[in-house]
DNA sequence: GAGTTTGAAACT
DNA sequence: CAGTTTCAAACTC
């Protein structure tokens, strides 16, 4: 609030400007460097914004932001096209400010923001101010209703204002070197707003289908907006922006088997007439499921799914929604959280692991060490999951290590998918539709396997799931959040000295133990894999992944470690197999417990990664003295059940979601920042 | 498989 | 916020 007094006192920032500009010292100056101007607003904007983005800002919450976003994101696809046409034909006649300054004038736009307009490099300080300001926009341009995003009538102007800033971009490519440096903290900033339209579009459908369409519609929603964004990037078709079109991922996306989905696809490419194609994966064509989609934006957050145009979003949220319909049927496994350092949502990993059915003993025992069975029973060699991200996509790219990267990712989530279904509940008195019950936490709805009476977690109850979910969630925001953060980030850091210890993960909440030492999977925090922390109100802490009091874990330690080997060992201990074993035994009977979690997908530690199957990681870690943590990348990024390289040391106990509980300041601010945002599920609640 | 234990979730 | 109850998974036999 502004007093009269600071009124007075502070001059306005034009009528200074003004008077500056005026001086010959200025005028002066301002000939001899561009930088000088840029520096004084538009590079710490360009900074500041990208820096100082408030977390919604980068990490908007969907329900806040979603349907400017998803809207902003489709617009900016009309237009982009004529807009750059523009601005690049005028490009070829003169130098890159007077280019800025005409599209700045066919905007129209910038007219009203003069104090962007400097004196010499107009295009400059033009195109770095709505570009540095993007995201802040609305709020930065009160005057003009054009950028205004939370307006959902006001689509058209602040989609025209992104694609100026997008043709302001070509045409500054003349610019500076230091011009060009900021241009790169742009472009990683809109590439990273990219990034988050999709998060923030995930809520945009489901709002509109409400009822009718589910997480894998969501999800789809996702992959929805990153054929959007493909298209956009295609349309500005500079070598730069290529960089975003992965044609690997679509190699990718192209040969992900319809797992199970099969029906559901057959259904919807008979009510999708032209756009069966689409939604019909061709086993290498450039076509891509909506489930594929989904799937793949999950493991492959950093790029967008490209898909086959006619794949589209008018009708497709229709189509996806009538296939998650189906889909639902199987189960919905919402897996899919991610993002630039974000996992997957990894409270349902574990249940999706937990529940996962002893492997085919027929596949268990032809799979070496470091293959994955696949869902038509076939085995791909592991390879990471991190492969490059540009493949080529063709056939001939078959035999190809990214090939083999993708397909090993394909099925991976394949077994993911199944594994989902086959995890089961046995709810008698809430229904399922409460946390007690491990499906619906995990966002999941029941199966035919579930045990539970009652169950009113299912697709034919979808209104009533979302309103308990959206009910809960009011009560407890977090309710479906990992309950498992990671730690790893050295600034997110805030364990102190629980850090040093191989726990790289906390649970969020901590556990509230007396009895079980939290020795127990009673405990979440065992469950988890992960050590306890401060925020811990166990009593008598043994947990063999670190002890609240910072005493050390696992690995190394003796009377956490043994007691959790004596625990794991109580039943089938003698029956756990690591890797290598495995390889050995891989016709032994594969230990309850282990084989829910493991023995498929968790063949390694490593592979244990997320919440999910850490505990079974623990288990291994606590029988092999695994050595002290460096969470494999491809766990630490964005695949997730991930099936590591089986002769690889266990070096890794567990890997734990990307998200950061923290109690410094910093750290606060990031976790804050993730958790407010990062709707770690797929909310059942339309925004 | 039934019964017990446990601690999170829900409730008051 | 603390105490109590409910609940379902984990565990034991």
């Amino acid at each position: 609030m502004d007093t009269p007094h600071k009124t007075q006192i502070t001059p306005t920032p034009t009528s200074s400007l003004s008077k500056f500009e005026d001086s010959p010292v200025f005028k002066y100056i301002d000939s001899l460097s561009p930088i000088e101007q840029a520096k004084s607003s538009q590079t710490d904007n360009a900074f500041n914004s990208l820096a100082f983005l408030s977390p919604s800002s980068l990490f908007p919450s969907p329900q806040i932001n979603c349907h400017r976003e998803s809207r902003f994101s489709v617009k900016r696809h009309h237009f982009s096209a004529d807009l750059s046409t523009r601005v690049l034909q005028s490009s070829n006649e003169s130098n890159a400010s007077q280019e800025a300054s005409k599209a700045a004038g066919q905007s129209g736009l910038y007219d009203e923001h003069p104090g962007c307009l400097s004196n010499d490099g107009s295009s400059k300080g033009i195109s770095s101010d709505l570009f540095d300001k993007q995201s802040d926009l609305a709020v930065e341009l009160p005057g003009t209703s054009k950028y205004d995003c939370r307006s959902p009538d006001d689509n058209l102007e602040a989609c025209d204002a992104l694609l100026k800033k997008t043709s302001l971009e070509v045409v500054e490519q003349e610019r500076s070197p230091f011009q060009r440096s900021r241009d790169e903290w742009k472009e990683r900033q809109r590439s990273f707003e990219n990034e988050r339209d999709l998060r923030k579009i995930r809520r945009i459908k489901p709002s509109e289908e409400a009822a009718g369409c589910g997480w894998v519609a969501v999800v789809s929603d996702v992959a929805d907006m990153l054929t959007v964004n493909t298209s956009i990037i295609h349309e500005n078709s500079d070598g730069q922006d290529q960089r975003t079109v992965d044609s690997g991922t679509t190699s990718f996306i192209s040969n992900i088997p319809e797992f199970s989905l099969d029906n559901a696809n057959n259904l919807e490419n008979a009510e999708s007439g032209d756009h069966q194609g689409s939604c019909k994966q061709n086993e290498l064509g450039d076509s891509v499921t909506d489930q594929t989609s989904c799937i793949l934006s999950t493991c492959l957050p950093d790029k967008p799914v490209v898909t086959d145009s006619s794949l589209k979003k008018d009708d497709k949220g229709e189509k996806c929604s009538q296939l998650s319909r189906q889909r639902s049927i199987r189960r919905r496994c919402l897996v899919f959280e991610k993002s630039p350092g974000f996992g997957l949502h990894l409270n349902s990993l574990p249940n999706i692991l937990k529940g996962q059915n002893p492997p085919n003993k027929s596949i268990l025992s032809s799979m070496k060490m470091g293959e994955v069975p696949s869902d038509n029973g076939t085995v791909v060699i592991e390879s990471s999951c991190e492969a490059p991200a540009s493949v080529g996509g063709t056939d001939a790219d078959h035999n190809t290590p990214e090939k083999k990267s993708l397909i090993l990712c394909r099925q991976k989530f394949e077994l993911v998918e199944e594994s989902a279904s086959c995890k089961r509940c046995n709810c008698k008195r809430s229904k399922c539709l409460k946390l007690y019950c491990d499906c619906f936490a995990a966002g999941l709805y029941c199966i035919e396997p579930c045990s539970c009476l009652d169950c009113f977690n299912k697709p034919i109850h979808e209104k009533m799931v979302l309103e308990t979910r959206k009910q809960i969630e009011s009560r407890n925001p977090q309710a479906f959040a990992p309950k498992v953060i990671r730690s790893t980030d050295s600034v997110l850091d805030t364990w102190g000295e629980n850090n040093k210890t191989p726990a790289s993960a906390r649970h969020k909440r901590g556990c509230n133990c007396r009895k079980s030492s939290c020795l127990k999977k009673y405990c979440e925090c065992f469950q988890a894999g992960v050590g306890c922390s401060p925020s811990c109100r166990c009593e008598g802490c043994k947990n063999s992944f670190g002890r609240k009091d910072g005493c050390d874990e696992s690995g190394s330690d003796g009377e956490g470690l043994e007691a959790c080997e004596k625990n794991a060992s109580d039943k089938n201990s003698h029956d756990i197999v690591t890797h290598k074993n495995a390889e050995e035994h891989r016709d032994l009977p594969v230990p309850s417990n282990i084989s829910r979690s493991s023995s498929q997908l968790c063949n390694t530690p490593e592979r244990c990664s997320s919440e999910s199957s850490l505990g079974q990681s623990k288990f291994n870690s606590n029988l092999q003295a695994i050595p002290e943590d460096e969470t494999p990348k491809v766990l630490k990024h964005k695949c997730l059940p991930l099936i590591l390289k089986t002769n690889s040391p266990p070096n890794s106990k567990r890997v734990s979601p990307p998200h950061h509980e923290c109690s410094s300041s910093t750290a606060q601010r990031s976790r804050k920042l993730i958790l407010k945002s990062i709707p770690s599920f797929p909310s059942f609640c339309p925004p």
